[in-house]
DNA sequence: TCAAAAGTGTTATGGTTACACCCATGA
DNA sequence: TCATGGGTGTAACCATAACACTTTTGA
């Protein structure tokens, strides 16, 4: 008796902070997304992803599959939930296993000028529709984030090497969607020991030059297997 | 081009919590597992599971398995995560939607007098050898659970419709694996007003009888609705 | 000189921890 | 009467929340 069998395939969410840092434009979470140039639902926008080969291990497949469509790296991936309704998929019964990830801003290309080409960054605040059950996986995708972020530093994985206490703030307040006090934000980030002081500000800007910290990742592992909690 | 196709499964880890209610066994959190038939790993105790069929739902499968094969119908069922490593089963490669689920001890039938049964639980502390890398998955589903456990109140799905804070208390002992204060169990747990004092007692104890409470479900999750987060 | 963000402390409140004894029951 | 677990309060400590002004810089 031969098993039945699915094509499987990978999805991710992968997010990126708009604006937080240097750039001008107004400070959001924001989505890679592919538009589709076959059917079914040619011309919609869709979660970047693709079939797993054979032999080929599903988180390297989906890596494979973001460098291939939106040519970008995430520095922080984890499984999100696995998708496998019946109808999910018009042309026949396929499961994915679907990713959230985020990507530093390096790995952040400006929009393009027009819609012509087929990957970009799209603001939460403004999505289009999206083509399959993406619309719902994307919405897993949001709470995973939001939860996430209170109690493993992640956030650090949006954001360039070295920033500025306003801009940690502001990324967390886009992902917890609540304004956080500033003194009260900066004692507790400070308390966590995980920041360092780079020595350096960041000059140029029109006020009171900040001072730039970098994530103090090596120390934030050694404190893991000391069993520590980040929470913020 | 038809796209590659690999056999679909579900695997479950499902826990019950032993002598944490009435019986005479030492406390602690045991799993559900089921002694293979045929090869591979023929004779190995493996977690219950099987093939995800056509037009069936992953979940759908996951509870029809678990019904087929140990006679179980979790309280609790949430997906863990999906294996797909190429080479993790020897006939070929197959992905596996892992589940993690919990059976209250209405649903915990006793063990069997003799091996002969090919379905039976095994406390934590002593597992035998698993097929696949059944073993793994295990140590991820614990994992989780400890997580879990603390901001979610799962637990009453480990316990009986009533339970007596004692109960409650060794329960979360178990699977924090560490000692909690009794005065300070009570008095945080009292004040999540989730829990119902049934106005009985436990009596035919050969000590002081104690109250009996029931968790409050319906409240639970009126204060969901609410953005209540239940932590522990 | 103005606008904009940087940076900085204190107080009140509430939650967490640590800790020990008497009570009720059946054997 | 003994063994077993049931049930209860307080004080010290720590974390959180609320809150406003001065400083630095470039435009």
């Amino acid at each position: 008796m031969t098993p039945p069998r699915y094509p499987v395939a990978v999805d991710a969410v992968v997010f990126g902070a708009s604006g937080v840092s240097v750039e001008g434009r107004p400070p959001g979470l924001e989505v890679m997304l592919i538009q589709r140039g076959i059917e079914p639902f040619k011309g919609q926008w869709a979660l970047p992803g693709g079939l797993v080969l054979p032999n080929e291990d599903i988180e390297t497949a989906l890596r494979r599959e973001l460098l291939e469509e939106a040519g970008i790296a995430p520095a922080w991936l984890e499984q999100l939930y696995t998708f496998g309704a019946p109808e999910r998929d018009p042309r026949g019964r396929t499961i994915t296993v679907a990713w959230i990830g985020l990507v530093q801003p390096a790995q952040y290309l400006p929009h393009p000028a027009t819609d012509a080409d087929d990957a970009r960054w799209w603001p939460l605040k403004d999505l289009p529709e999206l083509a399959f059950d993406h619309a719902k996986i994307l919405e897993v995708a949001r709470t995973r984030l939001r939860g996430k972020v209170r109690y493993q530093p992640i956030g650090f994985d949006l954001l360039p090497e070295s920033f500025t206490l306003t801009e940690l703030q502001t990324l967390y307040e886009v992902i917890l969607e609540r304004p956080l006090d500033k003194r009260n934000f900066r004692r507790k980030i400070g308390s966590t020991g995980l920041l360092l002081d780079t020595g350096d500000l960041r000059t140029g800007v029109a006020h009171r030059a900040p001072r730039l910290y970098r994530f103090d990742r090596a120390r934030y592992e050694q404190l893991q297997t000391e069993g520590y909690l980040f929470e913020i």
